[in-house]
DNA sequence: ATAAAAATTTAGATTAATCTAAATATAAAT
DNA sequence: ATTTATATTTAGATTAATCTAAATTTTTAT
């Protein structure tokens, strides 16, 4: 049996292993975890223990491969009931993810199965996120940032980066949601700044905010 | 904050404590969470501590009005997921119980309400038990046992008392479920069997089904 | 009313997860 | 190539929840 606590340090490594770095280190999964050091090699040992990872003292960990099925596991359920609560309950998408993270640890597969059924086997989570399938399997779609999007093209916006409520919130006050249409109009060269369409509408937005708008060419 | 051990005590004190008993003792504590009688002591002690409960050593223990108040909000979130999950998820009533009762755990106020509205504010668990509303106000329908039902009176089926999947496949394999009607026909005096027209089709149950299963006038 | 049985509590250990502080290893800097 | 800084691990404690076995209290039976 996998514990709570199991469940999100394997979590933790899986999403940090994906931020391009093979091996992740200990004082990261503290920090993610809001943690001791000391705290996280005891674990590590336990999970290597357990084979949901492999770890070498000083050099850092990786997920096994049942270690990174737990993972996708865990994200699937993860990102189904964030759907949920968007999608039935009328939450806003920056409320769901401390709600999904208690949810992400209910253990019943036909509980999971069911829902992804109820919902008609969503893709995608209301950050853009793919959502795994039964077996695993997920494809991320490629996605660009604002930033680096080209001059009069059409796009479609297709996740965030950044998850802050302050993020998410902006965007509703602006009317930009996953699906809407956005063209690149102006890039401002002094401070980065862009001007887009959307809705028939134009407004200027930050190099900030430019940063953390994934999109996708239509 | 309250632990998960400690809202599991309150609630199976709660339950004890509605048996027509008025202080609950360790051993039926022991009993229901099957745990041992020593570790319910130490529970206990934690509990009175917390203002949960009133506990006086070899006496029993009771639940403060607070106390009282977090049982009701647990139970009212296990029966809302039950019903979620037999309308909306398509569980058979016989296959909630487990996993509400991890689901009843989860703390989030937007949660519980939302999903209360989303229900249309159900009234009445799958297995006819009611549902304590935001307030935790709930009314126990006034219900029988079939057993001690009256002859050739009309009724409509409450609840059930035993909850075995044994006892709910049965009901569903004889097409019995909240809300039908039933006439008593007959009953035998030799084994206490009963005789019964439910769907305008005529059955005799045993006593033993007859002693589990909840009616009320209509 | 006293002895026997049952229920309950205490004392002392154990396990999982955590922490602090000290020790050790690795990486970076001169 | 040392020294310094940073990262990581170990050692030893702590807390919550649990257990076993022994001690105590209450209840039941004679």
């Amino acid at each position: 049996m996998i514990t709570l606590t199991e469940e999100n340090y394997i979590k933790a490594i899986y999403h940090l292993g994906k931020q391009g770095v093979e091996t992740v280190n200990t004082n990261a999964i503290a920090e993610a975890l809001q943690t001791k050091a000391s705290s996280v090699t005891d674990m590590l040992k336990k999970l290597a223990e357990k084979g949901y990872a492999d770890y070498i003292k000083y050099q850092g960990v990786n997920l096994t491969l049942e270690g990174k099925k737990i993972a996708i596991g865990i994200i699937r359920k993860h990102r189904l009931w964030e759907v949920f609560l968007v999608e039935k309950l009328n939450f806003k998408w920056d409320e769901v993810h401390q709600v999904a993270e208690d949810l992400e640890h209910i253990k019943s597969e036909k509980l999971i199965d069911q829902l992804d059924a109820y919902l008609k086997h969503p893709t995608h989570d209301p950050h853009g996120d793919p959502i795994p399938d039964r077996d695993g399997n997920f494809k991320q779609i490629e996605k660009i940032l604002l930033s680096q999007a080209t001059l009069g093209k059409k796009y479609q916006c297709v996740g965030v980066k950044d998850t802050s409520s302050a993020f998410l919130n902006y965007l509703d006050a602006n009317t930009i949601a996953l699906g809407t249409e956005i063209v690149l109009l102006h890039k401002e060269p002094f401070d980065q700044s862009i001007k887009i369409k959307i809705n028939s509408r134009e407004i200027t937005v930050s190099q900030n905010v430019a940063k953390n708008l994934f999109l996708k060419t239509v």
